[in-house]
DNA sequence: AACCAGGTTATAA
DNA sequence: TTATAACCTGGT
């Protein structure tokens, strides 16, 4: 199946950026799972070549995993227009998306991301997608769908344990065990305000700042929200002097409005890429 | 062998 | 309010 891309779009980068955790990469050929389905997909000039194991509404669903529907290039004149400096960042970052993830498993991705390395992070989704999540085969292979809440729920810390999660097994259990139970919809808390929803989802062990916010960008498409890390702060403190988490938040709201998620998501790229 | 990785919590000043 | 140690794991 091919879909048509008007305006800039990198694949590569935008799956290897480090937003998402189990891709598998094949050549120019990535395959990712996007709730229900597996799909394999590759970027051919302006056309996205796309295959998977459940072929109805593929294209809405692809276009709405990577936020084809969207006009970056317009935000991106907006942003570069508070900001010269950003023209050069914006630029070198052509075609970057941010991706949209399912809620639940954003969740407990960033909270076993905490003080943890990709390769890791990456082994514990697949151990616990391999035990709880749904099978599927597609052109000959096996691979597993990431459970919902409710397949994790009699998961122990213990068990957790087994899949490498360390001391981030108490945190799993709580939130699993709140979100079935519905103290968390996951659903209604996209009715809150970006600060509201960032306070709400700090109000659970494991999730603190930095894991809220990407929580919040990622999977809530808050783009007024933004993660702060060692990366963004290097550059700010290049660029423009700034030295403390505070003074960053406020540089960049002040500057970048309802953007400033975005603008800081490619600083990151910028930097990181370097 | 000590240190670190894209963080958070608990505790102490 | 701000600083610091401890934390599982897997890798240099």
């Amino acid at each position: 199946m091919k879909i048509e891309i008007n305006g800039d779009f990198n694949l590569k980068d935008t799956i290897t950026c480090g937003q998402i955790f189990r891709y598998y990469e094949d050549n120019d050929k990535y395959i990712i799972i996007i709730k229900d389905r597996v799909i394999e997909i590759s970027l051919n000039n302006n056309n996205l070549i796309v295959d998977s194991n459940k072929r109805e509404n593929l294209v809405e669903v692809v276009k709405e995993y990577f936020d084809l529907n969207r006009n970056y290039e317009d935000i991106n004149k907006k942003i570069i227009k508070n900001d010269k400096n950003m023209k050069d960042i914006i630029s070198s970052c052509k075609g970057f998306k941010v991706i949209n993830q399912d809620p639940f498993e954003t969740i407990i991705e960033y909270i076993i991301s905490s003080n943890n390395s990709v390769k890791s992070i990456r082994k514990s989704l697949d151990l616990i997608a391999e035990k709880y999540g749904e099978k599927v085969l597609f052109k000959n292979k096996e691979y597993y769908l990431f459970p919902s809440p409710k397949y994790l729920c009699n998961v122990t810390e213990e068990e957790f344990r087994t899949y490498k999660v360390g001391f981030r097994d108490k945190y799993l259990v709580n939130i699993i065990k709140e979100i079935n139970n519905n103290n968390l919809n996951l659903k209604e808390i996209n009715n809150l305000s970006s600060e509201e929803l960032m306070k709400k989802l700090m109000s659970y062990n494991g999730i603190g700042t930095k894991v809220s916010s990407c929580i919040c960008l990622f999977s809530y498409k808050r783009f007024d929200v933004f993660p702060i890390d060692t990366w963004v702060k290097k550059i700010m403190l290049e660029k423009y002097n700034i030295k403390t988490q505070d003074e960053i938040k406020e540089y960049a709201i002040s500057t970048y409005k309802e953007y400033s998620g975005l603008a800081i998501q490619y600083m990151f790229h910028y930097k990181r890429n370097k």
